[in-house]
DNA sequence: AAATGGCACTTGTTTGAACAAGTTTGCCTA
DNA sequence: TAGGCAAACTTGTTCAAACAAGTGCCATTT
């Protein structure tokens, strides 16, 4: 027995996540038929519904009506933390990241940044310059603009140290959500100098802003990835919707 | 009332769906309790539940326990169709599809093809190259690939005529999952004449597999975006994960 | 006036039951 | 043997009831 807070559908699921990830039934197995998981689990059909049912949304099953439930084809995802942090990714992948600053500094916000950031045009705020690395190689630049409250936090932590992300959230910011647009764009001069790349290069570029629970945006952020270094991928499919969406550009 | 068919409570779902995209909550605003929903709807409790939390499921709504449900901040997302279908998306972003058909061939597949949609180098397949405008300008040029058994139907079908993603299901080819890889590329000749810039040029890449359910592959495309004309987007937050993945490239 | 306690209301969890609808299996017939 | 039909099983939908647990408000008390 765990937790007793802890409900008995969650618990159902939990057990069947992780058996699944156990690699217990394979893409495509048949799971134990709802009567079977009631017994074994001591529960009504109900509440065994409820744990398959957060399943099914979560595209861990799948199975029609009359058929038994079984594992579907995993949609591979991110966790808010891997996909938000460079650091955090590099580990996933099993690569080691690696940054060099360039700049810290405290400045008046541009008309773009205060845009993002729902500022006045010339309010303060910081702004880093980071190379980012992949086992050592240049593989990303990004250029990031905190608003002021934020920001003052980085003049004590050293930006050479590891992530930005995850040093903010131990200090209490609430970075709570994340909306990215991607496109392509030529390398400027100090893309092309830093990543290694010939001036007008193709990088592939994520553009970020990032907000707390309340809406308040914290930081708006544009990463030049080199493009044979990182990709972004998505699934979708007719009863699993992506949150990704194609969009009209909008100039800038 | 509206086909019988459905059940009670996805029509549900569907309704209040709609009322909040319509706008009749907005925001933060308080959706009518759980003892309203069922009288005003003459269903019990458990439906009115299911309903709802399908709708929290698609991160539409929130709300604790002892606190009337929500409506979310909406994070944005576009249905299967129309993150599949060029056509569609142009429509529901208000703007016309065009599309000038360059080639239209079978030929055997080549290495990367053949790999991609998991046949023997050498395969026969058919292949299309198309350019997509929207309201009469170039925006975006797909190299799409079909396995010969989807492929042919293209023979009997004017792809000068529109979203051959709609004709192709409508004839019954069950196309259900899109695995898509995005990064960017420079212009080679052919992109840069057809799509009107410069050789070398940055332009938005989505590599796209497309599957059945049985996870036959069926359709590999290529497809290069004018940066300035389409991006994509993406929202996560802490508590709902978003399906896209930053990966590692591979080399191609 | 401020703190507290309780009540009314809300959603969360769980059970049991019944019928509808799709799938599989195996037997029986032509 | 091939086909078809029916029974047995599966999941899908819906209802009703009960208690647990969190929230908000109001009246009472300090």
């Amino acid at each position: 027995m765990e937790n007793k807070k802890q409900p008995k559908y969650q618990a159902l699921t939990t057990w069947l996540r992780q058996e699944i990830a156990a690699g217990t039934w394979h893409e495509g197995d048949v799971l134990p038929s709802e009567a079977e998981l009631c017994a074994r689990a001591n529960a009504s059909r109900g509440t065994v519904r409820h744990a398959l049912a957060q399943l099914r949304s979560e595209g861990l099953i799948a199975g029609g009506q009359g058929k038994p439930p079984i594992v579907a084809q995993q949609v591979q995802s991110q966790s808010f933390t891997t996909f938000m942090s460079f650091t955090d990714w590099a580990r996933s992948i099993g690569l080691e990241a690696g940054q060099e600053t360039r700049e810290l500094a405290q400045r008046p916000a541009d008309a773009l940044v205060a845009e993002q950031l729902e500022l006045e045009e010339g309010a303060k705020v910081v702004q880093i310059l980071r190379l980012r690395l992949l086992d050592g190689s240049p593989a990303m630049l990004e250029r990031t603009s905190f608003t002021q409250e934020v920001g003052r936090l980085l003049f004590e932590f050293d930006a050479d140290d590891g992530s930005i992300f995850e040093y903010l959230r131990e200090q209490g910011v609430d970075l709570y959500r994340g909306k990215h647009t991607i496109d392509a764009v030529a390398a400027d001069e100090l893309d092309a100098q830093l990543l290694g790349v010939r001036l007008g290069a193709p990088l592939l570029r994520e553009r970020r802003v990032t907000s707390a629970k309340s809406g308040q945006k914290l930081e708006y952020s544009d990463d030049r990835y080199l493009p044979d270094l990182a990709n972004f991928t998505i699934e979708n499919t007719s009863e699993h919707r992506a949150s990704l969406s194609r969009v009209r550009s909008i100039a800038v």
